[in-house]
DNA sequence: CGAATGTCAGATAAACTGATATGT
DNA sequence: CACATATCAGTTTATCTGACATTC
């Protein structure tokens, strides 16, 4: 096997080296948020949920960069194993608040804590002054797709 | 201190930003790759087989980091499309050395000016040093998730 | 035999677009 | 009416796991 050969310019584009980089955050967090039955998708709503509690499901979308239709199914998937509850009348419009349930809760803090380790893991050996780089660098990279579109 | 409470804990967690700068970077690619008719894993495909032309189907896995089975059908896909040729009869084993027809050379180039333009967008404003500085950060995150598992 | 490879088949996850109904 | 919301339905894309034959 010849794993490490000469690295090419593949190896060196930022594109490259930011999607494998998103790519192993993704499967070690799957890792850790398995034993807990979460996806990725439905930890980032009950983080959002924890500390904005009262989001429609529009909100949330918006706040988790996705579309209505994606988080609807999010939701439905936590509704239906009690982590959520939403309102069953909307006291404004068709919006529909949604909030953590006691179990949502505990969910939530396990994954928060689970997630975290990974987030350690991953930021091992960085000073904080580097993490809080990469964090100012990432932000000018997405200001800068997101304005040309 | 006071910190601005727009800004919830969410927003400043490095795995929130690397996820949607991962997302941002996919959107701006496919968007400058939909012209060409490619996606971006035929993309990394076609660049990683104009850098080491004669690869195989397994190893060209392991170069964008996809099992087999998903780089097999995106090989089949480029061959039908007639931009990559495979070798009819296996010289060693059972490795079809795979390269790029004069067409798929001509879809790579302009994929790569496509693809360059996208990451010069995203890098506008950022000195090489902290391109370069990104760069390292993020092996060294890569590094710290895969030891792991 | 054991290990790597190519490939067929089916499953899944996570997103999308389109359409419809409802409420301000 | 214009607009935002919720939700139903269908589709797409990119992955995965499992199985099997082949070849060194």
């Amino acid at each position: 096997m010849e794993q490490q050969e000469t690295l090419g310019p593949v190896e060196n584009a930022v594109g490259y080296v930011l999607k494998q980089a998103a790519v192993a955050l993704r499967n070690a967090m799957d890792l850790a948020l398995r034993p807990l039955h979460l996806t990725v998708p439905q930890y980032a709503c009950l983080e959002l949920l924890g500390q904005r509690p009262g989001l429609s499901n529009a909100e949330l979308a918006r706040g988790v960069f996705v579309t209505r239709q994606s988080m609807n199914v999010v939701l439905r998937g936590l509704d239906e194993r009690g982590l959520v509850t939403r309102a069953a009348v909307a006291p404004h419009g068709r919006e529909l608040p949604t909030e953590l349930t006691t179990a949502g809760r505990e969910h939530l803090d396990a994954a928060s804590a689970a997630v975290l380790a990974v987030q350690t893991t991953m930021c091992a050996g960085l000073t904080p002054a580097r993490q809080q780089a990469l964090l100012e660098t990432l932000a000018v990279c997405i200001r800068n797709l997101n304005d040309g579109s």
